[in-house]
DNA sequence: GCGGGTTTACGAAACTTTTCGTACTCCAGG
DNA sequence: CCTGGAGTACGAAAAGTTTCGTAAACCCGC
């Protein structure tokens, strides 16, 4: 079905409107529209444009049964984020997350729970063994 | 200085340049080239043309009173890795380093030696009181 | 000093991404 | 019907990135 770049992860514009359709799930034209246009300007012609070339490029479905037609992201979010972190970690980081993983901490800005699941996560990665609940 | 593109983060084929000044320092177009060679087909008066333009956008510095003229990069790799990272963050992560950390140690990959690095960094941001050594 | 390889500057082609004008289609109301 | 607004397709301009040909400037050894 992609008709287009197969492989290459998804662009700065592209990721605009994936983040609004994984967001609100199955949405029109017209609503991805509104709502990229409260935080900036955007013609209506350009997103739409933009939504028929991924799905040339396989990035979203489109149900054209309907009027107006549907759109969806075709991938899941975390599989996406996952991609686009494999390139940043080959293009800038060596390829090993470590470092990565200690800029990012650096940061702040990480609320008390998601360092606990972090250290959840260290603690099975460190000990693969342990199979408990 | 930058007479181009002053804030945007580095493009794919400027990282490989930045990558080689980081890993070796000060270098000849033509170093730069060699190493770049042994791993791609690319050609020297296109390392050379990248390089003047990142010069014009500040991303590398250059000494032109020796010829040939020496180029090293403008910032440390750390605050472009941060400035990349920003970058994911907003465009694919919501701005929360904490997905992008636990997506990140997901992918395996670090040593030992990495993750209890992590784990030392998690304790300072857990407790930011202590100053002990 | 001269010739030939090396280095440098420059312009432009080739590509990709982003933006939008234009026109066609499809109704719903009048 | 007819018309106007919404939706859609399409082409192409505009902008940004990557590549390289060409030629000028430079330097070394003869």
């Amino acid at each position: 079905m992609p008709e287009r770049n197969p492989e290459r992860a998804p662009t700065e514009a592209e990721l605009k409107i994936l983040r609004v359709l994984w967001e609100r799930g199955t949405l029109t034209v017209r609503e991805v529209f509104d709502d990229l246009a409260r935080g900036e300007e955007i013609g209506h012609t350009t997103v739409l444009k933009l939504m028929q070339i991924m799905t040339e490029k396989g990035l979203v479905e489109r149900d054209a049964s309907v009027r107006p037609q549907l759109f969806r992201a075709a991938r899941p979010r975390r599989q996406t984020q996952r991609q686009l972190l494999r390139q940043l970690l080959d293009r800038a980081f060596g390829g090993s997350p470590g470092s990565l993983v200690l800029q990012a901490l650096s940061m702040r800005k990480s609320t008390p729970e998601e360092l606990a699941e972090i250290r959840r996560v260290l603690d099975e990665l460190e000990e693969p063994k342990k199979k408990g609940s």
